[in-house]
DNA sequence: AAGAATGTTACATG
DNA sequence: ACATGTAACATTCT
C-alpha cells in the first residue's frame, strides 16, 4: 500500500519515537522470506548490537542507518507496517519480525501479505543506485522530467510507476497526478508537449506533498490498509480526486470517472479531461 | 463467491 | 536493447 507519502509518514513517526541512539539487541524472525539479504543467520548476527544513527526515506524504502556503517532498508510493499510496543503486545497473527531494543521496547514488523522485505547492507548506496530521482528533491526539475519522459517510448503511467525512472509514485498518486495534469495514462511518453510535462511536474509534486501533509492515504476500514506507527490512519482519502472514484462525477466536469486497465494495473480517469 | 488489491520481479515474447 | 505481457508472491477485502 505505501507509496512515497505513506513511507515518509512512517519515517516521520519513527523519528519522533526516540529511536535514535537505541541499540538493537536482537532480531526475532518468524517468516524468513522477509529477510532478503543477507542470509538469515548472518542477518541476525550482524544486526545485533547495532546502534541506530538516523532514519531516512529513499524511494519507498525506510532506511535505518547504524553507527557501525551498516544499514537496514525496509520495503513495506503492499501491507507492511511497523508497531512499537512497550510492555504488553496486542496479539497479531501477522507479526513476522521483532527487533528488540535496549530500552525494553520492541519494534515489530507486521505484514498480512508477507510481500515486504528487509535488506541489511554495508553498501546502502549500492542498494539505492538503481532508483530514479526523488520527485520532491530540488534536483528533480522540469528539465529532468523532460529528459526521463522523452528518452523513451512508453505509456506514461507505467513509466511513472517504474521506480528506475522516478522513485516513489504508486498507483494512487500516479492516477491523481495524471488527472491533475489532464493526461491520459496510455499517452506515449514521448508525445507529451513541453506544456504537458510542466503540468505533470507540478501535479506530481502537488499530490505527493498533499499526501505527506495528510499523513498518507488510508482507504476504507480493512485492517491491512495503510496505518503508520501505532494504528494512526492517514487523512488523505478525502483529497483523492479520481482514485477508486469509479462512476462518481469528475470534480472538474462531472463526467463519471472511468476505470480502465493500463499495464495490468487499474487506472481511474476522466475520459473527458484526459483524452487520448 | 469471484476478482481485485496502495508493489516488485523474473521470465517470456514481440 | 527495449517495450509489453504473464505469473508469482500470500492474504484480505469488496
Amino acid at each position: 500500500m505505501p507509496e512515497l507519502p505513506e513511507v515518509q509518514t512512517v519515517v516521520n513517526d519513527l523519528k519522533c519515537a526516540d529511536l535514535i541512539g537505541r541499540v538493537i539487541l536482537k532480531a526475532q524472525v518468524y517468516w524468513p522470506k522477509i529477510i532478503a539479504t543477507p542470509p538469515l543467520q548472518l542477518f541476525k548476527r550482524q544486526i545485533s548490537g547495532s546502534t541506530i544513527e538516523s532514519i531516512q526515506r529513499r524511494a519507498k524504502l525506510i532506511l535505518f542507518y547504524f553507527e557501525n556503517g551498516w544499514g537496514l532498508a525496509v520495503h513495506l510493499r503492499m501491507t507492511g507496517r511497523f508497531q512499537l510496543e512497550d510492555g504488553q503486545h496486542l496479539p497479531n497473527r501477522h507479526v513476522h519480525a521483532i527487533l528488540e531494543l535496549d530500552d525494553g521496547r520492541c519494534l515489530r514488523y507486521i505484514d498480512t501479505r508477507k510481500f515486504g522485505r528487509f535488506y541489511l547492507t554495508n553498501d546502502m548506496n549500492g542498494l539505492l543506485a538503481a532508483y530514479g530521482p526523488e520527485p520532491l528533491d530540488r534536483s528533480f526539475t522540469v528539465a529532468k522530467l523532460t529528459q526521463i519522459v522523452t528518452q523513451r517510448h512508453r505509456q506514461i503511467k507505467p513509466l511513472l510507476l517504474d521506480q528506475h525512472c522516478i522513485a516513489g509514485l504508486g498507483n494512487i498518486y500516479a492516477d491523481e497526478a495524471l488527472w491533475e495534469a489532464r493526461i491520459h495514462p496510455m499517452r506515449p511518453s514521448d508525445t507529451l508537449s513541453g506544456q504537458d510535462i510542466e503540468k505533470l511536474y507540478k501535479a506530481i509534486r502537488k499530490v505527493l506533498r498533499q499526501g505527506i501533509k495528510h499523513a498518507g492515504t488510508t482507504l476504507g476500514n480493512g485492517q491491512s490498509n495503510f496505518y503508520s506507527l501505532g494504528r494512526s490512519r492517514g487523512r488523505n482519502e478525502n483529497s483523492l480526486q479520481v482514485f477508486r472514484r469509479t462512476a462518481q462525477p469528475c470534480k472538474r466536469c462531472n463526467t463519471p470517472i472511468a476505470r480502465i486497465m493500463v499495464g495490468q494495473r487499474s487506472s481511474h480517469i476522466c475520459e473527458k479531461c484526459q483524452p487520448l
